[in-house]
RNA sequence: CGGGGUGUGGCGCAGCCUGGCAGCGCGCCUGCUUUGGGAGCAGGAUGUCGGGAGUUCGAAUCUCCCCACCCCGACCA
């Protein structure tokens, strides 16, 4: 490609709406431009490097015997109606109608629809397993779109769907679809860790996302460096201390604490480290009041909270509910001298000795706090925290380090969930009519965009891993349109990468060269090689990848071979 | 949805408090010079100041209503 034909959008400066790295270098790069809340135009550059994201995600799919279909957008409600999630799947589905008042729904996700084509057209075991998928735009009505197209409205997702006779067979695909995810997301560069996950919404059992790792990644993933324990936070589970709680040893005291509303302050003004305090949080869970309880340093895992039997539906308790129950303002709660509360002790608070919490009354906190001495013992000892850095891992094998990720793909097993809903059914060998198991397995395609550039840039832009760089490589001729031997040189050279398969852009563009390097840098192409006038009367072009500090002579008449070398690398 | 904030030329912003010629930087167009890291000089174009209503001799500026967008909290690839 010409860059004299191309249409390039680059900013010098982001418009003010964007925060984070990707978003604002995606703006300024040109990839993408915003029309509404999470609505994006791919402009050509960005389509590049979309579509290159889906060669590669639809060559490994086929690999592994994936069949690709395209599914409609536009879902009559009735099949959502019948799966029970037109009222469950909520607000986040976009609902239309039609001229007839016919309801429909933009498809958030497909497996109504492929599953009414299994139910239709798998009727023995023999037309199974079978893996349809499809690449397409989907729409989700996110309460608040943010971060550009890392979570968009509308976005392009890669969804595919297995069907098995048995759960064994699932399993099987399952674990191959596992590997899948791991050479897609390796050839396309990125840096990313696969982790148990809590299946949500969509449903089933087992579940795995993939997360690119990115310092400002929305999720938090725990992994231990010792054994192969990955997981989501949300999933895991902070074992209960290795030690028995110690006997009481301190007396228990009421302290003024005027003014200090949060563990850390209390623990500053009394001395003690925060280790020895305990946090309240007021909930109202299944219709009653309840406090939970965990370390002042650890924090609440809702997620977590939801799976405690007899907690689930919970809210936060208002300020008039909490002032009700414990006659105290938020800052001074705890599970001393509460009548009917439920208390909920996380397995840390459970084995702790002379901890330190609210006295229930403002201005006041307690020290020297002894289960069984003081109050009860809890009504329910569970693990409802978060896991922090250096606690045990759940494997029992070392330590769990916390690592942030951007979430870029989930595979679920859904086993019955919709074939049972929906009747999808198969004859077995015996005749006999039993529910398809179903596997679910999606990826986040413009997702990736930006969670590649999250994890590659600089201060100066992009770094585009290969794969997906709009162009491999880019020629940046100094003074293409004076110089005719430069000109010549370029050319020359354009041609022959051209013929050699590298996917390379000639910066033909009457700039000056500061302006060709900053845009070249700013889009991230990881090679670069220079023609001028200087190196031409040496022989040599000058090569740099993106990352390199400065550049390298290279023999003008080797730098095709020298650069299919590196892009072999 | 709740809380906070912003809408002024393509982008980034000032002007608003205290009403009185709509401005700055970048970008864009023309010419000359320059030419290996976002050039210099000269000239030029581009605005219903988010929309509507009101107050006023006069509104970007004050009042009210509406709209859009952004940021912080509960959902997800």
């Amino acid at each position: 490609m010409r860059s004299s034909k191309f249409f390039f959008a680059t900013l010098k400066e982001a418009p003010a709406e964007a925060e984070v790295a990707s978003h604002r270098l995606m703006l300024r790069a040109g990839l993408i431009r915003r029309l509404g809340a999470g609505l994006y135009t791919w402009m050509p550059l960005g389509l590049r490097v979309v579509r290159k994201i889906e060669a590669i995600v639809r060559e490994e799919m086929n690999r592994a015997g994936a069949l690709e279909v395209l599914m409609p957008c536009v879902i009559p409600a009735e099949l959502w109606v019948e799966s029970g999630r037109w009222d469950a799947f909520g607000p986040q589905m976009l609902k239309i109608r039609d001229r007839h008042q016919r309801d429909f729904l933009f498809g958030p996700t497909h497996e109504e629809v492929v599953t009414d084509i299994a139910r239709r057209e798998v009727r023995s075991y023999r037309q199974l397993p079978l893996h349809l998928y499809q690449i397409q735009t989907k729409f989700r009505d996110e309460i608040r779109p943010r971060f550009g197209v890392m979570r968009a409205r509308e976005f392009v997702m890669k969804d595919g769907y297995s069907f098995h006779a048995d759960y064994a067979d699932l399993e099987r695909e399952y674990r191959a679809m596992y590997d899948t995810y791991a050479r897609i997301f390796t050839r396309l560069g990125l840096r990313f860790r696969a982790v148990a996950a809590d299946p949500g919404a969509i449903g089933g059992t087992g579940s795995h996302e993939f997360h690119v790792l990115a310092e400002s990644g929305e999720d938090a993933i725990a992994w231990c460096p010792d054994s192969d324990y990955a997981a989501n936070v949300e999933l895991a589970e902070a074992l209960a201390p290795a030690a028995p709680r110690p006997a009481p040893g301190a007396p228990l005291a009421q302290v003024p604490t005027p003014g200090r509303e949060t563990c850390a302050d209390v623990a500053a003004l009394l001395g003690v480290p925060i280790e020895r305090t305990v946090k309240s949080i007021a909930l109202v869970a299944g219709g009653r009041f309840a406090l939970l309880l965990v370390r002042g340093d650890h924090t609440l895992n809702e997620t977590k909270v939801a799976k405690v039997p007899g907690l689930a539906p919970f809210r936060f308790a208002t300020e008039e509910e909490i002032a009700r129950h414990t006659g105290a303002p938020p800052g001074y709660l705890g599970p001393v001298g509460l009548g009917e509360a439920l208390v909920v002790a996380d397995r840390t608070v459970a084995a702790m000795a002379d901890f330190v919490c609210g006295a229930n009354k403002e201005g006041f906190h307690l020290t020297g706090v002894n289960w069984g001495r003081d109050l009860p013992e809890p009504a329910i000892v569970a693990d409802i925290r978060n896991v922090v850095d250096g606690d045990p891992s759940p494997d029992g094998r070392g330590r769990l380090r916390i690592e942030r990720g951007i979430e870029v793909g989930h595979i679920f097993q859904l086993r019955t969930k919709y074939s049972e809903a929906m009747q999808a059914t198969f004859l077995d060998e015996h005749g006999v009519a039993r529910p398809i198991e179903m596997g679910c397995y999606g990826i986040g395609i413009t997702r990736i965009v930006a969670a590649a550039i999250e994890q590659n840039h600089d201060e100066r832009g992009i770094v585009f891993p290969r794969a997906i760089a709009p162009f491999e490589a880019c020629i940046v001729p100094i003074g293409y349109a004076r110089n005719p031997a430069v000109r010549e040189a370029a050319d020359r050279l354009y041609r022959d990468l051209a013929a050699a398969g590298v996917d390379v852009l000639l910066e033909d563009r009457e700039e000056r060269a500061g302006v060709l390097f900053a845009d070249m840098d700013l889009i991230g192409i990881p090679h670069r090689l220079v023609v001028s006038e200087r190196g031409l009367a040496a022989g040599t072009v000058e090569y740099k990848a993106r990352r390199d500090a400065s550049g390298q002579p290279v023999p003008a008449a080797s730098a095709v071979a020298f650069l299919r070398e590196r892009l072999a690398t």
